[in-house]
This record gives structure tokens, C-alpha cells and sequence, in this order.
DNA sequence: TAGGTCACG
DNA sequence: ACGTACGTGACCTAG
């Protein structure tokens, strides 16, 4: 949001591109100029030029990263909501191999166009700007670029139309971009004394809960050091080790619960880690990471993840605390501005549903039907009572079986998950395929569908490979069939919210303009938007995510209105 | 930079 | 006999 323009480039056949290197001095800004220097041109200038780009719809711009480029471009004047069809490089590879470890220009163009491209870093050196660099050099890096952008769209282009990804590309993945855009430069408010407040009460109780650990230790050490922690509990205090990593013994929460009921110490490492966590990831942090109005701005990268999701980054947005009351008071410090308020807006149980669509199991399916909790309903069935002598017992085990479902679980982490034998867990996993007999069906077809075209797919054709399903290594043939199982359920997931996000853009831009989406955490949507219109607005939020896929299983989306996040009426 | 840990869905 | 649930990103330590 504060990068300048330094020049642009543009390429519309291979080998013939251009660099127009721009007017930097701001006091420049003659209309003259133009003709007076005609290898340079105003930044203004620039932007009414492209803007004829931007707008035109008979338009394809097609960038590299363009979400970058066009925020840049926003933010030096260019008009919002482009009417042009922008299609992306980096978002097409992706597409096509979502798992590959880089995205980068240059990577690409070095593995599908095999040319050594002019790196950033051999030009420009550190602590120098691109409007350093000779303007020779600068036309050189610069120009190179559009031109392999342009390479690798004609290759893309065969690709994704050969593997059946083009729709995918130009009717949820191109439209989110701008979107995602638009989400990112709004930002979203939090009232920084509220955290400044809560910094001083959790430095305070971090400090208290140091000198008790040191207490009962009988010396000072660092706490945050697993190497140190290692050597306090298990040769000081001679406490039973657990688990092994790979460089000496667990002391993860798992452990340190364990530890728990034979010494004091352990439950305060817990509570200590737990505080520090919120302090230093949050309530420390985010407040220095403000615009002058007191607004966060995220980056959303589209290519983040191997199963379609977004992720969140600089800061991540996507894993605010909520689960406790502690984490939840940072939550609350995200607020709407002055006579606006906020909606949430969240998919119930989206990859059960899914789940239940995809597998067409007709219990699974009933079980949605049937009310609005899916793992009562599970519940009963699994232990053949009826809904109503649900104990919260057998509730807790079936969600916690659905989830494991959806991760491809094993009887050993189901038994670690709930406390009991594996034995035990063994004849729950039993007893729900037993019921759910469509689900076990959709593994195992799943399953043999990977091993057979090496990938798997979610509802609209998302694809992923999966190199290790024809694995001879047993744990690594394991993990390849949790990944194909999990992949079609999380990926139809985040397609079919990206296709709500599209919707509600759509929706609210006509009829609510001054409603902005701020935020999207996987299965939930943040809207801001004036008090005065927030009923409404939630209305067409809820309307327009259920509606945008028609499932075996109604989707259900609960919304919820509030000054606060996390803290609604 | 890697490893451990832990925040989220 | 073997390893142990899917997908992320940030912070801290240690080398």
C-alpha cells in the first residue's frame, strides 16, 4: 500500500516488450512532459493510460502476481472494479500444480521456458531502489518480465484447457483477485488501547507465573527453550518422558497434561506458553502493524495451499484466538469504525456436508436432515440409541470421529484424541463405517482413484497430485491416502466459499456499496458496513452463501452482528 | 535456517 | 513391524 510506480511493461508478442520508465520528481507533473522527454512519461500519465487498459471489457491483462501489481496501481490512482478480464501467471501454475514449492516469475520461467531470467537481487543492491539501477539496465529486467509473463500464459492457457481447469481459472480463481484486493486494502480496525491494556495485565501475569516455575525449580532458566525445559523435567525433576522428536523429548501440551497430575510445575509451563503465545503473537504485535486510521491490511495469498484455501500472511488474520476467553479478548479488539458494525457470516459444519454430498451416504445424509446437530445425530446412530439419550459423552467421541473422517484417521491418534484404548477405538471406527457404509465406499474409491490417475479432485475439478500414493513405503503410502481422502473434502470447501465471496461481492457492490468484505477465515465471511443496513446485509450474506451450490445437503450459513469481533447479538 | 510449539479452520 | 489425522503461519531458541 505504500509501494511508488517506477515504471511499468508491457508485451503483446513474444520477444517484443517495452519498459516506460516514470516520472519520479512529484512536482513533475506537466502535461507537457510527455512530448518534452519522450522515453519517460508522468506517473499520472501512466495511470490515465492504463486505465484505458484496465476499462476496457474487450481487454485481457495478463500479469504475474497481479493482485500486487494492481494494488500498486491503486494505490497511485488507478480506479477500482476494472472492467478488463485479468488473468494470472502465477495463479494458473498453481492451478496446475499446486504443491510446487515456489511461484515465482523467475522459477517458472527457468523450468517451463528454460531461460535464465535477470534476478532483482543481481541488479538492484541491498539497500538500493529499482529507481537506482541505470535506466538501461531497468529496461532490461523490466522488459524481460512482460515478456515471460506472456511465454508463460501461452503455455498455461493449452494446460489449464487440457487438464480441465480453465473454467476453474476464469469463473472463481480471476474474479477472487480483485476481491481479494479490494478485502486486503480496506483493512480491518482494532482498538489498539484495549490490547495495550490487556499487554500490561498478561506481562504481568506471565512475570508472576516466571517466578513460581523458578520457585519450584530451584534456579532460573529459560523457559521458552524446549532444550533447557527438556533437561529441568525429565533429568531435574526426573519426570517420565513421552514422546520423542528428533532432537530430544517432547514437552508439548500433550505431555506436559500428562505430567500435569504428578507435578506442579508442568500445568504452569501451560499456563506461562499459553499467555506468551497471546502476548507475543498478538497482543504485542498486531498494534504496531496499523495504518493512520488505525486498520490492518492482510495479505491473502491465493497460492498458499496445496488444497485450494487462501492463507493469510503479514499478519496472519486467519488464526485470531477464539477457542478460550483469554484468546477471545484479542478478537474483541477488532472492531468496526464509527455507525458501522460488523457481520460474521459461517458455513455450518461445511466439510461434513460435503462429506455427506460427496459420499452420497444416506445415513450421513439423514443425519443432516434430520436437525441441526450433526454429531448427535451421529451419535445415536454409532451407539443405536435415539437422539434424545445422546449423553454429552457419546457426542464428544462422535465429533470427534467425524473429524477424524475427514483427516483419514487411525484407530491409534482416535484412541490419543479421546482417552481410551485402541481397542476401543477400533470398534467406534468400526461401528461408524458400519453405519456410514457410503462414506467407507467413498474412501476407498477415493483412494483407488489416486493411485490409478495420480490425482484427486474436488467438486469443480480442483486437481492435485499425489506423488506418494504408489508409494512401497508403508507410512508414506499411509499419509499419501490421508491427503487423498482430506484434499476433495477441504478443497470443495474452499471453492464453494470463494464462489459465496464472489456472490456477496456481487451482491452487495449493486446493492449495498458501502459494505466492504474485510475478512475470510476458511468457512467464515467479515462484512463492515453501516449500522443502518447490517440487518439486511446479513440477510443477503446468509442468502447468497446458501445458495451458491445446490448439495445433496442444504448448506446452512449462521450469521451474526456485533461492534465487536467475536462479541455479537 | 531448522525444529519445536501453538494459534486458527 | 511401523507410525500414528488434514490444511496453514508466527514466534522463539539454537546452531
Amino acid at each position: 500500500m505504500t509501494a511508488k510506480l517506477a515504471g511499468f511493461s508491457l508485451c503483446y508478442q513474444k520477444g517484443i516488450s517495452y519498459y516506460i520508465p516514470l516520472i519520479t520528481s512529484e512536482s513533475s507533473n506537466s502535461e507537457n512532459l510527455f512530448e518534452e522527454a519522450p522515453a519517460y512519461i508522468s506517473k499520472n500519465k501512466a495511470i490515465f493510460l492504463l486505465e484505458k487498459l484496465f476499462f476496457n471489457p474487450d481487454v485481457i491483462v495478463i500479469m504475474h502476481n497481479g493482485k500486487f501489481d494492481y494494488e500498486v496501481l491503486i494505490s497511485n490512482g488507478l480506479k477500482e472494479n476494472p472492467t478488463c478480464t485479468i488473468y494470472d501467471t502465477m495463479i494458473a501454475s498453481w492451478l496446475l500444480h499446486p504443491d510446487r514449492s515456489s511461484f515465482s516469475l523467475e522459477k517458472l520461467t527457468e523450468a517451463k521456458l528454460f531461460i535464465e531470467t535477470i534476478s532483482f537481487d543481481s541488479i538492484v543492491p541491498k539497500g538500493k531502489n529499482f529507481t537506482d539501477v541505470p535506466l538501461e539496465t531497468a529496461v532490461k529486467y523490466g522488459s524481460e518480465d512482460a515478456d515471460f509473463t506472456w511465454q508463460l500464459w501461452q503455455i498455461f492457457e493449452e494446460e489449464l484447457k487440457k487438464n480441465n481447469l480453465f473454467s476453474l481459472f476464469t469463473d472463481l480463481e480471476m474474479p477472487i483477485l480483485p476481491i481479494l484486493a479490494q478485502m486486503e486494502m480496506t483493512g480491518i480496525h482494532i482498538e489498539k488501547s484495549e490490547l495495550a491494556e490487556y499487554s500490561k495485565d498478561l506481562s504481568s501475569q506471565i512475570e508472576k507465573l516466571q517466578s513460581e516455575i523458578y520457585d519450584l525449580v530451584g534456579h532460573e532458566f529459560n523457559i521458552a527453550s524446549p532444550k533447557q525445559l527438556q533437561e529441568v523435567l525429565f533429568i531435574e525433576r526426573g519426570l517420565e518422558t513421552g514422546k520423542k522428536t528428533k532432537t530430544g523429548y517432547s514437552t508439548d501440551t500433550a505431555v506436559l497434561e500428562e505430567l500435569a497430575e504428578k507435578d506442579p510445575v508442568p500445568a504452569k509451563i501451560l499456563e506461562f506458553r499459553k499467555l506468551s503465545k497471546l502476548l507475543s503473537t498478538y497482543v504485542d504485535a498486531l498494534p504496531s502493524l496499523t495504518d493512520k486510521n488505525g486498520r490492518i491490511h492482510t495479505n491473502f495469498i491465493q497460492t498458499g495451499t496445496a488444497t485450494g484455501r487462501l492463507s493469510s500472511r503479514d499478519p496472519n488474520l486467519q488464526n485470531i484466538p477464539v477457542r478460550d476467553e483469554n484468546g477471545r479478548k484479542i478478537r474483541k479488539a477488532f472492531d468496526a469504525e464509527k455507525n458501522k458494525l460488523l457481520i460474521s457470516a459461517d458455513y455450518s459444519q461445511i466439510e461434513l456436508v460435503i462429506l455427506a454430498h460427496l459420499s452420497k451416504d444416506k445415513n450421513l445424509c439423514n443425519a443432516f436432515l434430520s436437525g441441526n446437530d450433526v454429531h448427535k445425530a451421529t451419535a445415536a446412530m454409532i451407539f443405536g440409541v435415539s437422539p434424545e439419550e445422546v449423553q454429552p459423552e457419546m457426542r464428544r467421541t462422535a465429533k470427534t470421529i467425524n473429524f477424524g473422517v475427514i483427516y483419514g484417521m487411525s484407530a491409534f491418534r482416535l484412541a490419543r484424541q479421546l482417552g481410551i484404548s485402541r481397542t476401543m477405538a477400533k470398534s467406534f471406527i468400526d461401528s461408524y463405517f458400519a453405519t456410514y457404509s457410503g462414506v467407507q465406499d467413498f474412501i476407498n474409491s477415493t483412494i483407488e482413484q489416486a493411485e490409478k490417475e495420480g490425482f484427486v479432485e474436488t467438486i469443480n475439478g480442483r486437481r492435485r497430485y499425489i506423488k506418494a500414493i504408489n508409494s512401497a513405503n508403508k507410512s508414506e503410502k499411509a499419509a499419501a491416502e490421508r491427503i487423498a481422502i482430506n484434499t476433495p473434502i477441504q478443497g470443495s470447501a474452499a471453492d464453494i466459499v470463494k464462489k459465496a465471496m464472489i456472490k456477496v461481492h456481487a451482491e452487495l457492490s449493486e446493492k449495498f456499496p458501502e459494505a466492504k468484505l474485510l475478512l475470510q477465515v476458511h468457512d467464515e465471511l467479515i462484512v463492515e458496513c453501516p449500522e443502518n443496513q447490517a440487518e439486511e446485509v446479513a440477510k443477503i450474506m446468509k442468502t447468497s452463501m446458501e445458495s451458491v451450490t445446490q448439495l445433496s445437503v442444504p448448506l446452512k450459513v449462521s450469521v451474526e452482528i456485533g461492534k465487536r469481533w467475536g462479541e455479537f447479538h
